[in-house]
RNA sequence: GCCCAGGUGGUGGAAUUGGUAGACACGUUGGACUUAAAAUCCAAUGAUCAUUGCGGUCGUGCGGGUUCAAGUCCCGCCCUGGGUACCA
């Protein structure tokens, strides 16, 4: 028999299925190994081409790790909470629910047809119920809990009330946005609803007054990652700054530690890099202002406390509290139409002009805290109030946005860093000496800092802080498809639910919109009370909240009695590879490690790190298809013929190239000139032939078609174009007005041009792996998926290559099948050429996956069996161990060689071929000889000849005398079983 | 602007980490088999000069440098892709 991918596919998947072969167990002696994909969110569209890469190389891993002998745990489940679905169900009425189920069948078809190891029975969902009753449950520990600085961990909440009934909040080291201090006594007084409202302050999951991302297209408020320049990353809609009572989790409790945990993990450095810059930790210090003639201070954050004596004025950020209270009688009017100005502005066009200066005077003084002199408050756009403390001291000699203000506004400029021209620009280096500085003068500006620092917090003026750009993430979605959030309030405070009452499902309502009192759309489930009676929080969570724990839970993903058992975790510990895009490097990732830490800290897991080892796999991009349409113009009189009627033309790649060039260059070689003038010719016999047709379809109408040089792109179908040329029949049949259209081919084809971008339905040229899985097989897919280049680039999709990896795989089959067909291999011993050939690949595969080079390692096997096939090789020994090697590229086939070789276990069981480095060793080597460098011609030589006969066996060489050329050698370099150069 | 990643044939990409640049494939061209096609197989294929042949020269974004030897290391630029954006 052929090879037949069909049946054999068929035949092995159903085997797996029915066999549960890749099902894992938490109980075994071997070390374990856990291999994770991110996992999907089942869009409507299902699987392109670009999908499955990350899976290929995460299961190829996984299948050469259960090789090696490891217990191997490689889940798979759904993202299936998210905005998609409940659009469509906002424009069909259709229960994202249904969406979701049909969309996910979708997948996992998609996904089985490619023969992933799977286990299944591991399988979450983010929207079911047994799932998200746990998120829910995690919220409920967040929000139970506040974070201890000084143990530097999460803490119970239980605990600071002690606390607080004992010492009131004074002495307390937690992380907070609790600014009035209150004692005991003060405390216990208090009624519950005041008590809680403090104990929001200092909770990880709570409810604040919050500057948010309102994106009025979604109806929902979004957090920092999610917004891209201004716009929503889903849907691209304009996302505003507004204020709104908001849950939000106190991410900044754990910048520290995400920030120092980083340095260890095997990701990569861009990753961690952009890690790093997302939290954004700064040193320096906070000093305190006093204001001439108010009793307010302004405090401000800066990282260059050694340059307290080059403040020359301040600015406060527009919306900061205080410009209202400072600002002086005669400078009302300008500041509050600034603010307002300012206010009116969306962020985005903030951004947009960073290049301009605007700012207002209050009138206001602040007193330097040393010299006492008065400085200047200002009020500017440049100032952000959600940074530090809204308000900067501004030391325009050493920093180049402040040195831009007070140029602008003409404020003075002093300096006090030696080092730099302030007439020129500022001179913002962390180096040099101080000058101009009181105590500081002379030193070193490190040492000034410390200094600064010091002298400060020894007066009370100001203390050494940290400060961080991370902000407090965002919680609540104002939409129907997520996980309801466990709270209700009773006399609008939050409580949270019973851990027993969870899971607090969905209700269901008639309209996935906002309610006509503008809640969200839960509002409209009017029943859905808690007891009856307390309403329920309406907002939901975030798209992240159940892809922050999701790899915790396929440890134990059939656990109903608890989140997951500690045994289960303690077994799987860290994922060790991790596999998934780098558009999460800020968002999920961040999340994921957030709350890993938080679990850690109330003793759920042992682990403080999600992932040892991440990896992000490249972008398949999509080729799209261009053809160049040339400009049309008609030429009239009187009467014009009917535009839509005449045909449109359409020029070759080449010819397209040619024209281009003729306007970019002066002269053209004689050769292309004489091609350009043939293909003008051809333009004006088409123009001739249109006008003649025309004269006789109207005879009343007067003109002339004409057809310009120049040409506009268009993209084609990639359906109707194979190696570039296009099939004419089926253009022309593609559209009416495509009917007509005519061609100036080169070689009598059309040859489209090509460009590489996003794989989308919109540029046409979307390839779909069912259709490949179909006409090649998953074995061949995979293959050539992994073929197409280093995993973490990105790189563009041919399907024409794939028959390359096609034309192996009916290689391979051909090694161990006669020329009817039938299965045949030869038992006895292998000659030393054909172990040499498979031994030499089955290092250089083990070494490749190890390292995901799973390119280089295809190559290895098509070397292999070209060599194999050259030397007649059908011995069992070889076929099998090969086999073997190959089982985790192509798993189908070689389950089918595998059973033919008369096994009847699965090959995933069986091991990885040993390799054994006897088999490579050569008698001889052929040396490469250069000359200075240049390689002049190979010379065989026994490999163990020591370096001394190497040199003289070369020189004494005939070929030798002809480059010597009666010189003697200056130096002669021998590299043993490498290299010889012979330097003249 | 700043921070990453990357520039190698017509194309995707290899190169044992300083040692034969272009493996392996695609594409193209020519050939074999066939009534024909498909499939399969064989050969050529970086550029250029020369050609009867041997062959020569150039060549890894550009310009320098280190070295017996550089795609690989160092210095200075250019370009492409990604991230970020007044973070005090």
């Amino acid at each position: 028999m052929d090879y037949n991918h069909k049946i054999i596919e068929e035949k092995w998947q159903k085997f797996w299925k029915d066999n549960k072969t890749y099902k894992t167990t938490n109980e075994s002696d071997k070390e374990k190994f856990y291999v994770l994909d991110m996992f999907p969110y089942p869009s409507g569209a299902g699987l392109h081409v670009g999908h499955p890469l990350g899976y290929i190389a995460s299961d190829i891993y996984s299948r050469f790790k259960k090789q090696k002998g490891f217990n191997v745990l490689h889940p798979m489940g759904y993202d299936s909470f998210g905005l998609p679905a409940e659009q469509y169900a906002i424009q069909t009425g259709q229960h994202p629910a249904l969406t979701t189920e049909e969309n996910i069948a979708t997948y996992r078809r998609q996904l089985d047809q490619i023969g992933f190891s799977y286990d299944w029975d591991r399988e979450v969902r983010t929207s079911d119920p047994n799932y998200y009753k746990w998120t829910q449950w995690i919220f409920i520990e967040l929000f139970n809990s506040y974070y201890d600085i000084e143990k530097d961990k999460a803490v119970s909440i239980d605990k600071l009330i002690i606390i607080f009934e004992k010492k009131g909040n004074e002495f307390v080291n937690a992380c907070h946005s609790q600014e009035e201090i209150f004692t005991a006594s003060e405390w216990s007084a208090m009624n519950e609803k005041d008590q809680r409202e403090i104990l929001l302050n200092y909770r990880l999951a709570y409810l604040a007054d919050t500057m948010v991302n309102w994106c009025p297209g979604l109806g929902t408020v979004l957090a920092n990652e999610e917004v891209k320049e201004g716009k929503s990353e889903r849907g691209d809609f304009p996302v505003e700054r507004k204020l709104m009572r908001q849950w939000s989790l106190r991410i900044t409790a754990y910048a520290d530690r995400l920030l120092k945990d980083l340095d260890p993990l095997d990701w990569t450095d861009a990753l961690k890099e952009m890690q790093r810059h997302w939290i954004g930790r700064s040193q320096g210090a906070s000093v305190k202002f006093k204001i001439d003639g108010n009793d307010n201070l302004i405090e401000v954050f800066t990282t260059r406390p050694d340059t307290i004596f080059g403040v020359t004025f301040m600015v406060l950020a527009p919306e900061n509290e205080l410009v209202d209270e400072i600002t002086t009688a005669d400078c009302k009017e300008k500041v509050a139409a600034y603010v307002k100005r300012s206010s009116a502005r969306s962020e985005r066009e903030r951004m947009a002009e960073v290049k301009n200066i605007s700012g207002e005077f209050t009138g206001a003084y602040a007193l330097h805290p040393f010299s006492g002199e008065q400085i200047p408050i200002w009020i500017g756009d440049y100032v952000l109030a959600s940074y530090g403390t809204g308000a900067v001291m501004s030391v325009p000699a050493h920093d180049s946005r402040d040195y831009a203000f007070a140029k602008h506004f003409v404020i003075p400029i002093v300096e006090v860093v030696a080092g730099g021209n302030i007439e020129e620009e500022s001179y913002d280096a962390k180096s040099g000496k101080l000058i101009n500085s009181d105590f500081l003068n002379g030193l070193e500006v490190k040492k000034a800092m410390k200094t600064a620092i010091y002298k400060m917090e020894e007066e009370g003026i100001g203390k050494g802080e940290i400060n961080f750009r991370l902000r407090d993430a965002i919680f609540g979605r104002q939409r129907y498809w997520g996980e309801p959030i466990p709270v209700y309030f009773k006399d609008d405070i939050p409580y949270v639910l019973e851990k027993s009452e969870l899971p607090l499902e969905l209700p269901e309502i008639d309209k996935y919109l906002p309610t006509e009192a503008g809640d969200p759309p839960l509002g409209r489930a009017t029943e859905w009370k808690y007891k009856g009676e307390y309403s329920y929080e309406l907002s939901t969570m975030p798209g992240w909240a159940g892809s922050s724990w999701y790899f915790l839970r396929y440890m134990d993903a059939e656990n109903n009695n608890d989140i997951f058992s500690d045994d289960a975790t303690n077994y799987w510990g860290n994922v060790d590879l991790y596999l998934g895009g780098a558009e999460h490097a800020t968002g999920h990732l961040l999340y994921v490690r957030f709350w890993t830490k938080f679990l850690y800290d109330i003793g759920k897991i042992s682990i403080t790190e999600p992932a040892k080892k991440l990896v992000n796999q490249g972008m398949i991009q999509g080729r799209s298809s261009l053809m160049y349409r040339a400009t049309m113009h008609i030429w009239s009189k009187g009467d014009a013929y009917p535009p839509s009627e005449v045909p449109p033309l359409f020029v070759s790649n080449d010819v397209y190239k040619l024209f281009m060039e003729s306007n970019k260059v002066e002269r053209l070689s004689k050769d292309d000139e004489d091609r350009l003038s043939s293909y003008k010719d051809e333009i004006r016999d088409l123009e001739q032939e249109s006008t003649t047709k025309f004269r006789s379809l109207y005879p009343n109408k007067s003109g002339e078609v004409r057809y310009g040089t120049s040409f506009t792109p268009i993209r084609v179908p990639i359906a109707i174009v194979k190696n570039d040329v296009l099939d004419i029949n089926a253009f022309q049949n593609s559209g009416p007005e495509n009917k007509s259209a005519r061609f100036i081919l080169e070689d009598g084809k059309y040859i489209c041009g090509s460009e590489v971008e996003k794989m989308s339905k919109r540029w046409g040229n979307v390839v779909n792996p069912d259709d490949l899985c179909e006409r090649y097989g998953a074995d061949t897919l995979r293959l050539y998926e992994m073929f197409l280049g280093p995993l973490e680039q990105h790189k563009p999709w041919d399907t024409n290559g794939i028959e390359g990896v096609s034309k192996f795989l009916r290689k391979y089959w051909r090694l161990c099948h006669n020329a009817d067909g039938e299965f045949e291999v030869s038992d006895g011993e292998p000659t030393s050429k054909e172990l040499k050939s498979l031994h030499k690949t089955i290092k250089k595969v083990e070494q490749d996956i190890e390292k995901l080079s799973f390119n280089t390692s295809v190559s290895a096997f098509m070397i292999c069996v070209n060599e194999l096939s050259e030397l007649k090789c059908n011995n069992r020994t070889i076929i099998s161990d090969f086999t073997k090697l190959l089982s985790s590229y192509a798993p189908h086939i070689a389950e089918e060689v595998w059973n033919l070789l008369g096994n009847t276990e699965s090959i995933s069981i069986a091991d990885f071929p040993a390799f054994d480095e006897a088999n490579l060793t050569e008698d001889n080597f052929e040396y490469p000889v250069s000359f200075n460098g240049k390689t002049r011609f190979k010379l065989e030589l026994p490999s163990n000849m020591s370096k001394d006969d190497v040199e003289k066996s070369v020189l004494e060489s005939e070929e030798s005398a002809k480059w010597l050329d009666g010189k003697t050698p200056k130096k002669v370099i021998v590299v043993p079983n490498r290299i010889v150069n012979v330097v003249v």
